[in-house]
DNA sequence: GGGTACATGTAATCAGTTACATGATTTA
DNA sequence: TAAATCATGTAACTGATTACATGTACCC
């Protein structure tokens, strides 16, 4: 693969650039389909899209020289894809410039919340059960994780493995605590939403 | 205004247009840029996007029947959009049907945290120091914010307005809530991570 | 009277989503 | 062998962003 003069300047990259350059550096070569599963275990829970991204993305990446392709010969011909040292560069890069993007709880229900008022109490107060017990489930789901990761340590003997330090294990780890931490505070939030609205009785809406 | 058969159905309205809806709902007759300023000073926190939507959502929230504009006449020529009768029913419609979407946390900076063994320890160290420094500073926005909503009410003489009740305050201050409670909640989660990779000494990085 | 901050838009682009579609494996 | 389910993509669309551009009012 001869390098390409049209390549060599990065492109802009994306957060979901970064992503599966990320996933690709951490795990190795990987397949669109190994990426969606990789996620769906991993970030998914607080950076998801659709799969059909994990067809185009890796894509993007390597004709900007970021991955490289290399196809299967017979059965499925899949794509499998591997960074590059340019690819490692730009995750470098990525990682050394901490994020300044103000960090938005772009949630929806929040949003209705905003508005609940003028939807009358009894609205108000579906809103805020449904977020409650949707916000246990996620809790729930994160706990699962919590137990799957543990095992999986322990099945592969606790060996750190030579390509990887405490600090990588830490930091992921610590990903998912955050997901707790919203989790649960989401919770007492949205509880106390509704006994707040409770409290106020029905209120007729306004629209 | 003669009704367009074109217009009868709704098109498939995005946050962004609920949130348009809701505000002139709520506020009356708005201009884009009076939408801009009420964004900033209320929703924007969490939930903003760049002005250039607040000019074009609200023509299509028009084109579909959902807003209803009177241009100025001299002067600006401002565009002034009013909520119509279908504006309210699909307001209502959206508020009575609770949202499910998962809520996601997505935070550039979790991401990066998320594969910040990669970098190494200092680029982790720096990521969790600029996002503590970071949250403590929205923190303290949001506490002039609070600031700020007493002192208008204060101003305005506790009357609660007559097409306002208790709830609408509520709900809209219970927003304000949560914003807290994420960010002080952020602010432990990052100074944790911080003592937590300072800890570890200065493993090297793997790219 | 010229600078600068506020105000108001248009146009092009594109990342991300939705819709669609089909091949390969497993299971009943 | 039929039917799920898993796996793998393509293509079209469009909401959101970026880049650009101009007008208005105030202030030194």
């Amino acid at each position: 693969m001869v390098s390409n003069p049209h390549l060599t300047r990065t492109p802009p990259l994306t957060p979901t650039s970064h992503l599966v350059l990320g996933l690709v550096a951490w795990r190795g070569p990987l397949t669109p389909y190994e990426l969606k599963g990789l996620i769906a275990r991993t970030v998914g829970h607080f950076w998801s899209f659709p799969h059909t991204q994990l067809y185009t993305e890796p894509v993007r990446l390597a004709e900007a020289g970021l991955l490289r392709e290399q196809r299967e010969q017979g059965g499925r011909r899949r794509r499998r894809f591997s960074i590059t040292e340019r690819g490692r560069e730009a995750l470098g890069e990525w990682l050394r410039a901490p994020s300044t993007e103000p960090p938005e709880l772009r949630d929806l229900a929040l949003l209705q919340l905003f508005f609940a008022g003028l939807g009358g109490a009894d609205a108000a107060s579906a809103l805020a059960a449904a977020q409650e017990q949707a916000h246990r489930e996620r809790l729930a789901v994160y706990e699962q994780t919590e137990e799957r990761v543990a095992a999986d340590r322990a099945e592969r003997g606790e060996a750190p493995g030579p390509t990887e330090g405490e600090l990588a294990r830490r930091c992921r780890s610590a990903t998912l605590r955050m997901g707790f931490i919203y989790e649960r505070a989401s919770v007492a939030f949205w509880a106390e939403v509704g006994r707040e609205v409770a409290e106020l009785g029905g209120e007729r809406d306004l629209l």
